[in-house]
DNA sequence: GCCAATAAACGTCATAATGACATTTATTTT
DNA sequence: AAAATAAATGTCATTATGACGTTTATTGGC
């Protein structure tokens, strides 16, 4: 970027920074990736993922590269979450974070990048606490993810491409802190037929096995053009 | 804020502007009031209202200062709607923008402070073009309006405190841009029981009178506590 | 003073969606 | 062959929804 002056001259610059809520679902329980920031201050605390806003990125494209650069994953689920500018968020400088949320498969994650940062798994109701004002981002994040999987098929993305229906149960269990009959959950989700069923069963959990499935996204998509809505 | 070194300094600093997308509802219609830009590049084209973020002052506040700035109001709903961070979104110079929106009561609105900046209402249908990514902004706005008032009681901000059911049904008309049935509006409105019926009708709309409503904040708090949800 | 015009208020019925509940089935292990 | 396990499935009563027409209160014009 070219530093000639401008009429913005007079105003006010600012360091941004992104920061990333990733969410994993593993053992029927819902869980988040955390750091150990390793410089002062707070040095050795638990952190989310984050990063500074390079000149030659966008806001977007930033939050992708910080999730790359821990997990080696991309092409995954992000949204922008929320900015955080409280004037004193952070000690060391005032710095606006724009934070963004990723739901990822625990599986595909590149557990030897994580040990580069000191990352590590913790279930969503039992986590360390954590740096500056990311327990509220974190709080929000959950509060985000807990309304987006009602109204849209976006809990997929935490289960593998191949899924059963009692899985897909549990993720939602551990999402909204409560049990689903298990009869009318899936029912439910027959009804919408927005997914295929696979002539293969899961035999880990269960003797008589259950089918797998697999998300349909291109029903999705004719189903919303013809007014469908998603809701469980 | 001080200025002395410190271990964000290799990181680079940007730019951070916010922009208000104001909501409206008049004579049966949804509108955003805009200003006409005084300085170039653009000077003279439509633009939401905007500002640049100071050392002295969080987003949040920065926001509600801009549209204070415009409108007059404080103590009116704000909510963070995106943060718009693609390298060239604005021509003079690498800028983040941190929009809001906000729903007013056109009858508070400072008609006078309005003309120091040249703002106008549009109607949400049919405005003029904006600069830069302002239409997208506007389009994210809406979009978030329908989504947050199908299932929170925020519809009222934009009426008047005493309202009728017609108005409200209007409203959500205007909002939505479809047409709801009177008699299941209604019902489902008095089935929330979120409304305190005056004793009082407003006449302007018609010769028998609508009943006059008022939101009940209170009773809302009641209800949520007690897992109610609002949808409309 | 009566009639016409206006928009508000209100009720019913058929259909669809929901929540609560128990049994049968396929398979593996002992 | 029996026991153990979790998956799959059906019914019924209740509630919510969408579609529809008539009556009511009031004003303004004749």
């Amino acid at each position: 970027m070219n530093n000639s002056p401008n009429l913005y001259e007079p105003c006010p610059k600012h360091y941004v920074a992104l920061d990333n809520i990733i969410f994993g679902f593993d053992e029927k329980e819902l869980k988040i990736l955390l750091i150990k920031r390793s410089f002062e201050p707070e040095k050795g605390n638990w952190s989310l993922m984050g990063g500074f806003l390079k000149d030659e990125e966008g806001v977007d494209e930033a939050a992708t590269r910080v999730l790359y650069e821990l997990t080696g994953l991309r092409n995954v689920f992000v949204e922008q979450l929320h900015t955080y500018g409280a004037i004193h968020r952070d000690p060391v400088a005032r710095t606006v974070s724009v934070a963004y949320y990723a739901l990822i498969r625990v599986n595909d994650y590149d557990t030897e990048l994580g040990k580069k940062y000191g990352a590590r798994w913790f279930p969503i109701h039992n986590y360390p606490s954590l740096i500056f004002d990311h327990p509220q981002m974190v709080q929000d994040a959950l509060d985000r993810l807990r309304s987006k999987t009602r109204t849209q098929p976006i809990g997929f993305e935490l289960l593998p491409e191949k899924f059963t229906i009692p899985q897909l149960r549990h993720l939602y269990e551990a999402i909204h802190n409560q049990v689903y009959d298990p009869r009318n959950f899936s029912r439910k989700l027959n009804s919408m037929k927005l997914l295929i069923q696979l002539h293969e069963k899961d035999k880990e959990n269960s003797k008589k096995g259950a089918y797998l499935y697999k998300f349909d996204p291109n029903r999705y998509k004719m189903l919303l053009s013809q007014g469908f809505s998603f809701e469980l």
